[in-house]
DNA sequence: GGGCTGACGTGGC
DNA sequence: CGCCACGCCAGCC
């Protein structure tokens, strides 16, 4: 059997997310929240957003990853281009459509 | 232990 | 569509 924590944390979450993002499909994206939902802690997008940022792993796929309003990362100026490199047609204000290109499970 | 931070989400305007 | 207030919660000092 498995012991459950009762309560989620960087160390524990940190493979499940990263299996989960190296999942997504190129030119497609999945928000902080879905992907917290996906490993079973909902309301715990800033800690999948900690783990992004802390992300050593070069190639992990994390500038698929965008907030619910489909906003870019902060400190993160290459992942427009990426994303746009693979085929994601950004808004003017520089947004993710994801009426478009969110990964439906 | 306590207060602040933040790669977030939702709802209101 | 944008901005803001509020709720959320692990991590950090």
């Amino acid at each position: 059997m498995v012991n459950a924590a009762t309560q989620p944390s960087e160390a524990t979450l940190r493979a499940e997310v990263y299996d989960i993002v190296r999942q997504i499909p190129r030119g497609r994206v999945l928000t902080y929240g879905r992907i917290a939902a996906l490993c079973g802690w909902p309301n715990h997008s800033r800690l999948v957003g900690r783990i992004m940022r802390t992300a050593p792993d070069a190639t992990l796929p994390c500038h698929r990853v965008v907030n619910a309003s489909g906003r870019l990362a902060p400190h993160y100026p290459t992942q427009a281009s990426l994303l746009t490199s693979e085929g994601i047609h950004l808004t003017q204000s520089g947004k993710v459509p994801l009426k478009d290109y969110l990964w439906n499970l």
